[in-house]
DNA sequence: CGCCTAGTTGAGGTAAGTCAATTCACGTGG
DNA sequence: CCACGTGAATTGACTTACCTCAACTAGGCG
């Protein structure tokens, strides 16, 4: 089903009945793909639109008057994209698709539309809303308090959670497209200082970032060190019946 | 009115019915006190009640395993308090009262029941839920790319800006609870450092914190200093008709 | 073949941390 | 009334984690 991962999600949360997946089935028909490093929602434009990814990795950025980027996020398949633009009706933000990347369009009349024909979805998309919160400020916390090691090992860990949620990746590890320049812009260090610290957490034999992969070798001895509880991701089942 | 606050908030994104105006009176109707220093909501702790602020300053923390802390967001008068435990389950982190406060309880089941009867509340609190995030984003971008001096510019014009919205504050100052210390757990500096920082801003002619009280003094040059953009509090009118 | 991007490593600088001492305002109890 | 303790702010001396600049390697591709 094209739109699996959204229906997954949020029905970790609500018990969703026939006519409300079919509510949800209607959100978001049309399907669009973009292409890597090309922006798909640039920072200070009205939004009319939310997307749902349906493959590929995105990372939602701002950039500051220095030129420098912050990183805030970054989604992987089943994930929304925009859907705070949307709310705010501007976004305060740019979106940048890490890899090509398959999304399928969720119009912002027809999300209000289907919050009016079913409560209990507006409740499933508010909480899903609330977790990436949870997550932006467990990244708040991995930038102000956690040294550059801990910081790379929380983050890894975080991302491994995350993608085995859906499927994509184990406590072995993950498929990981991003370069060095994307793990600095999110973890708020310089490319250079990734490198040394990637290196440091290889040799110390607890994980190895390379070729676009990710390998945890000693998988608790490194979610001990990082300090890394996973409770925010927790899928605890629906709250409404 | 004793609500007045979330009114009015909610109130900017979507016109209010009558009828759902009484809807949300019926929301919050235990008021309750803490005294400061008190946790309100305590991080790893199932919640069932979330808290609306009528009165005083808080701040919703994470305490790490070395210790160290890193407070998340400051809430004042008319922001929600756990509304995220609450949805989740489980509280993320913890709630410390800045000063005595009062709030109002707002009970799981009530919150539930409010979006079973009107959808609109629902989107209302979902488009709150994503204006905290906004902030929340904002202080990540400050912690992880600006320096001591930038950020603390930045945040101090952020709350002034936030205070002002509820008729706290103007581009003169504002009261200010906040210690030294609360500042260097917000930015992610130590207690020694924010001095250092308070005074070379002082010294610049730009802003002064001291006895509970800031005051901007240049609040076009601090702005531009501090790559103040407060888009992301804009008040946008309804967009729920 | 040459260019470009990603990654790697070294040398040296600097922003911010740590430790420590001092002041001040404040309660509180003898 | 003064002695005392406590928490906040202030300042100095020293350390360090991370940055910047720079040089170099290795793969991918027109």
């Amino acid at each position: 089903m094209e739109n699996s991962a959204l229906v997954r999600k949020l029905g970790a949360f609500v018990a969703l009945s026939g006519a409300e997946l079919s509510v949800l089935e209607m959100l978001h028909k049309r399907r669009r793909v973009f292409v890597a490093g090309r922006d798909l929602v640039h920072q200070g434009q009205p939004e009319h639109a939310a997307y749902i990814l349906a493959s590929g990795w995105a990372c939602s950025y701002k950039i500051l008057q220095n030129g420098q980027r912050q990183i805030v996020d970054f989604q992987i398949p089943g994930d929304f994209l925009g859907l705070r633009s949307l709310l705010l009706h501007v976004s305060d933000h740019s979106i940048e698709p890490v890899t090509d990347i398959e999304v399928t369009e969720v119009l912002s009349s027809d999300l209000l539309d289907a919050f009016a024909r079913t409560h209990r979805l507006g409740a499933a998309v508010l909480w899903a809303a609330s977790r990436d919160e949870a997550m932006v400020v467990e990244h708040l916390v991995d930038v102000g308090r956690r040294n550059a090691a801990e910081r790379m090992a929380h983050f890894l860990l975080e991302l491994g959670a995350r993608l085995s949620l859906v499927g994509l990746g184990s406590r072995a590890g993950y498929a990981c497209p991003l370069t060095q320049y994307h793990l600095g812009d999110a973890l708020g260090l310089s490319a250079v200082h990734v490198n040394r610290v990637l290196r440091q957490l290889r040799e110390a034999g607890m994980v190895t970032f390379r070729d676009g992969h990710v390998a945890f070798h000693t998988y608790d001895r490194l979610a001990d060190y990082a300090d890394f509880d996973p409770t925010y991701l927790d899928q605890v089942g629906p709250i409404l019946g």
